[in-house]
DNA sequence: TATTGAACAATAATCATTTTTTGTACATTT
DNA sequence: AAATGTACAAAAAATGATTATTGTTCAATA
């Protein structure tokens, strides 16, 4: 079975990945209200007439930039999940691995330079749907493997997935303490197995 | 069994209630940036040091509206959900309030006028740790009914009751469409029984 | 004793102005 | 063909002077 990708741009184009690169350059350094074209264009060593070519407004190219994060993620999931065997293992690598990138990667620097911005794309429903795709397969085989109920609508149960997972990678602790793998897995075996014993 | 109440401040006191309902009025109209203390007091009708004697600063005084906001949801939820039966159905209607809430009560006016403090909110923790202790009750007399496995640890489903309420509240549709009560109950329904059939 | 109102320095918001950026067009270069 | 660089009007953002707000104090008032 061949590895699945999450893309939509043409990621073999060297100019569009150059026009990428320099933008998530930039907001990693100065968020995006604070990113120009110019300035991208500058990163780059390209011209900001390229950059119009490729998308025609900053919106698309911030938007874009945010796409291929995502898609990254989750390809690099995807690679991880073939070690995982149960749902609740897959839910919690996903988050952990999320975790990861709200701290390390471009959404961890935005979180310190723009909340703002990054609490408004929380609220965004394009950004739940880009991950939407990802679980289907996973749920149907954990209902495969008797994990969860076969009768259960699958689209119904990623959505489920996409929104505790985003609000556990974006809200790691609440009332209870889901900090540590354990704890996460603990947590998600008990909740994807909800319904009399 | 007397009805809960879901307090903190002592709302006996004319002087508080005229605080905050000038308050609240204030924020309804302008939001939380444009208003002011000064606007506050006249408003309501009594003195800037006033407020200053039982808020200490602008911050305390909006954590006492919105908290009283979402005391006042949870009792208006908890009334109403005397004629519910199941989990699902408590789930269902509290979502639905606070979508109603969300576009008729002051946090629908905040959407409007400052969205990034709305989002911002919803990623605070406090936020979600005022609702908390609403739902191990229901979820108790849910076991006790059987409905949900008896063995489940109550402040983990709580917790995921507040995670995923919050989300369907704040994100309405995402990829399946769950904007009625029918959709939204059969949501839940899966959801929460979860599991080998 | 609680509330008022005035004074105050430090901080933050507002506003008109200047500067930058955006998005488009097109002639030029590679 | 694709990328560059310049020009341009409209929109947006940085700037700096001006005004308002915050949080504190305290004497006056009810």
């Amino acid at each position: 079975m061949p590895r699945r990708q999450f893309n939509a741009l043409d990621y073999s184009d060297p100019m569009l990945v150059r026009i990428l690169d320099a933008g998530e350059q930039c907001i990693r350094r100065f968020g995006i209200r604070r990113t120009s074209m110019g300035e991208i264009a500058r990163v780059g060593k390209l011209s900001r007439g390229s950059i119009y070519r490729y998308f025609g407004t900053k919106e698309a190219l911030v938007e874009g930039i945010i796409r291929r994060q995502q898609q990254d993620f989750l390809n690099r999931t995807e690679a991880k999940l073939e070690q995982e065997s149960s749902l609740a293992d897959k839910v919690t690598l996903a988050i952990l691995v999320g975790r990861k990138d709200m701290q390390e990667g471009m959404f961890g620097s935005l979180a310190e330079i723009e909340p703002e911005t990054l609490a408004m794309m929380f609220l965004d429903p394009r950004f739940y749907r880009r991950s939407l795709s990802f679980w289907p397969q996973h749920i149907r085989m954990a209902q495969a493997a008797g994990e969860i109920d076969a009768e259960l609508d699958v689209d119904l149960v990623a959505d489920m997935v996409v929104r505790l997972a985003a609000s556990l990678v974006m809200v790691p602790r609440m009332g209870v303490q889901l900090k540590t793998r354990k704890a996460l897995r603990q947590y998600l075996q008990q909740m994807l197995k909800l319904g009399p014993a």
